[in-house]
RNA sequence: AGGGCCAUGAUGCAACGGUAGCAUGAGGGUCUCCAAAACCCUUCAUUCAGGUUCAAAUCCUGAUGGCCCUG
């Protein structure tokens, strides 16, 4: 019987903690769904939480993984393995299609070896590629197509995409046809769609076979679906940001400022995806007047503490909108994390469901 | 107690005498490929009292508050 269960919820809740003891309950291994924790080299301002001192453990040829770039395997935490940590270079420019295809096989994988696969993690759009079967995310990006639309205005956009599909444009909710980035990727669906239709079906194939395997273990997912757990875990905002405070300070101690000038040295700059999210893209400030001119010690101090308060305000909004999009998914069971004893009631919880699926 | 400058949302700014706008903040939301991203929506203001004018944030007078120069 093939079961998958789900821990979500906003940043510094302790999912990965939590996660950690319930696969050593139940002979579990953990698959993150997180968006930034793929990128090598970048541990602090992700917050990865694992053992250092153990190896990534590359099983790419026992998934069948061709592609050079990604390193498939688990770094481990406790004893437990932790999946799609450390999967590329922080200039790979990685996404949730390729992310899908790789936790899918590890499913898959893990069901092989009768474990429990517990996707534990914050991004939303990750966790519900998992879950669900979205065909359009397999979709391959055109970067000649993307370059040409990138220097239009968000109306030739509009009008671009009426031009190919009028329906597609109509259907799209009023923030997304304001947003270039989803018009543009709308555009690039519909014509990847009509050059297939029109001659080529090497690209065809290739959709074809990532949706198959898709559809294959969704398969599985969905004739348990009903018995599929997702858990929340949550806080009373106020708590959840004192949480991040202290999380924000340890990785200042921890050495964020040592682990991103190692990041630059190493060629990776701040236009890439990976160096302009949360932890990283707030300290360009600082490298930039590093640049410019040596700067007194009070005032370093100074610069610091001004960034690291950026820092907590955009992890609180990035917390919020997770809160917005989990809101929406009815099937979460939701726990507060600042009453004591919850990590029990999730135990139980998770228990009975895994006999009943067990036995059932 | 002489002279000059200024007064606009929570903050920083803008508006030839003619629809009070922008950025930031705050709150809510969207999302089937950059998702720790990108985008959308909402919220809040002309210091006060008079005057001129069809019309005043804008011009005039006074009050109050702040900043600067000179004793």
């Amino acid at each position: 019987m093939n079961k998958l269960l789900v821990i979500c919820g906003p940043t510094a809740t302790g999912k990965t903690n939590l996660g950690v003891q319930i696969a050593k309950k139940f002979n579990g291994e953990i698959i993150s769904a997180d968006s930034r924790q793929v990128y090598i080299g970048m541990d602090i301002g992700t917050g990865k939480d694992i053992n250092e001192n153990v190896e990534l453990s590359i099983k790419n040829q026992e998934l069948g993984v061709e592609n050079q770039n990604l390193t498939i395997g688990f770094r481990e935490k406790e004893g437990i393995p932790i999946w799609l940590i450390d999967i590329v270079e922080p200039d790979y420019v990685f996404n949730v299609g390729e992310y899908a295809r790789l936790g899918k096989m590890i499913i898959n994988y893990l069901w092989s070896k009768n474990k429990l696969p517990i996707i534990v993690g914050g991004t939303g759009l990750y966790i519900k590629a998992l879950t669900q079967v979205l065909p359009n995310i397999y979709i391959p990006p055109n970067a000649d197509l993307r370059k040409k639309l990138e220097l239009m205005t968000v109306a030739e956009l509009q009008v671009e995409l009426k031009k190919s599909n009028n329906d597609w444009f109509t259907h799209l909710n009023i923030s997304d046809k304001k947003n270039p980035r989803r018009l543009i990727r709308a555009i690039e669906i519909v014509s990847w769609k009509k050059n297939v239709m029109l001659n080529s079906f090497q690209h065809l194939n290739i959709y074809k076979s990532s949706f198959q395997t898709d559809q294959g273990i969704l398969k599985s997912i969905r004739q348990a679906q009903d018995d599929n757990l997702t858990i929340g875990l949550t806080a009373p905002l106020n708590d959840l940001f004192r949480r991040i405070d202290a999380r924000v300070e340890a990785r200042v101690k921890a050495g964020i400022i040592a682990e991103i000038t190692t990041l630059l040295k190493n060629g990776f700059g701040w236009d890439l995806a990976s160096m302009s999210g949360l932890g990283y893209k707030e300290w360009q400030e600082y490298f930039k007047a590093l640049s410019v001119k040596r700067i007194a010690f009070s005032e370093n101090e100074e610069l610091i503490q001004k960034i690291v308060a950026t820092w907590k305000k955009d992890e609180y909004d990035y917390a919020k909108r997770q809160l917005t999009w989990f809101k929406k998914e009815k099937h979460i069971q939701w726990f507060d994390t600042s009453q004591n004893g919850f990590e029990n009631v999730v135990v139980q919880l998770v228990g009975e469901w895994y006999t009943k699926v067990k036995q059932g």
